[in-house]
DNA sequence: GGCGCATATGCGTCAATGTGCATATGAGGC
DNA sequence: GCCTCATATGCACATTGACGCATATGCGCC
């Protein structure tokens, strides 16, 4: 039950609705945990069956009632045992990678788009990385345990961006090379600096 | 489908039975995607069904007959096609990360613990990258598209190990940080120096 | 002789996840 | 009047994944 530790572990900040979590993991728990509304309320269901959380309704006129969800303490209980218990490192899976894998089994042209498209996509991630942290850390210190969490995790997210940016453009470039000669001489590994 | 084509294009290297694969899986392509032997049997069958891969017996003595398995035609075409699809860029998901951001409610001894044994975890996986890369290419250069794709993705793997070690490690430090005086001075971004 | 290990393939079940669809309504644009 | 958007919740189905279990045999260890 992961999402449900990840969803426990948002209700800890304050209390909110289904549809406000799912709005947070579209941005920052997002970042590093994706889940769809559905996958959410289904969830919260689950959550609150066990007795994880409590719903109150917020009657509304205009909009349907929503549920506002806030942590029991039997939830508070239960995300600091699952907090407890060793992490389990995840795996990559990423589709990217496993075309490498067969780089000659495969065409190179959409490859390269790809690649660039994918070279955008992680260079704004990182830029919006970059922009959280400014505002919300703009000396680069955290005050307090939860924003030190954050702080660590937003410039994770960052030199990830970063680096996998970097993979982009250094498989793009390497790509170009292959497809002047026959036999490749790739970029020595550490030699880009890393600017930003 | 991703499993399957992932299993495609480890065949495109050479043919090779259920339990090669599995092996593969524990090592070169495992290091970006995991899956265990019942997955992978699974998704033969499958791929067996739509004809993308041949099975042929080979009888053995002392051991269970074994079936090696190859690309068809259909399969090569198959694994084309999915390759010129854009990828989809993936999402961590990693428990570590979503402990990190309910910083204040859990215990900090066991993340610790935690994070001591991750940093280990990495490290020994960054070491392990770089032994392959000096094996393999000990120029740090590739010949033929098939090694260049390897090469590249053998770097980004030494890279994000090491990258996330560098992290638990500054994590640790900005926890025994903490737990010295309430209000935290995290290292600077950028000033670990990178070795290896 | 029994135990575990490596080889080799596979089934069954359940949890987790992804995708599409359904419902309800007010606000604002055309 | 109709369409779309934002708010707000949820079901149904299919795929994927994790985990345990089953089968079969030779080899080496104690």
């Amino acid at each position: 039950m992961a999402l449900g530790d990840a969803i426990l572990a948002c209700l800890t900040e304050r209390p909110m609705t289904g549809y406000e979590l799912a709005k947070t993991f579209d941005s920052s728990i997002g970042f590093f945990w994706k889940a769809d509304h559905q996958q959410i309320y289904r969830e919260l269901s689950k959550l609150r069956d066990r007795g994880y959380i409590q719903g109150r309704e917020v009657v509304q006129s205009g909009k349907p009632n929503k549920l506002v969800y806030t942590l029991t303490p039997e939830g508070r209980t239960a995300l600091r045992h699952w907090a407890a218990r060793p992490s389990t490192p995840a795996s990559t899976k990423d589709d990217l990678l496993v075309r490498l894998h067969a780089l000659d089994s495969i065409d190179i042209e959409p490859l390269r788009a790809d690649l660039m498209a994918r070279l955008e996509h992680h260079r704004d991630r990182h830029a919006n990385y970059e922009r959280i942290l400014k505002k919300r850390f703009p000396d680069g210190t955290a005050e307090g345990q939860l924003d030190l969490g954050n702080l660590l995790l937003l410039r994770l997210g960052a030199r990830h961006e970063q680096m996998v940016a970097d993979f982009c453009e250094e498989t793009l470039e390497a790509l170009s090379a292959m497809s002047g000669k026959a036999t490749v001489v790739p970029l020595e590994d550490g030699k880009r600096e890393r600017k930003g």
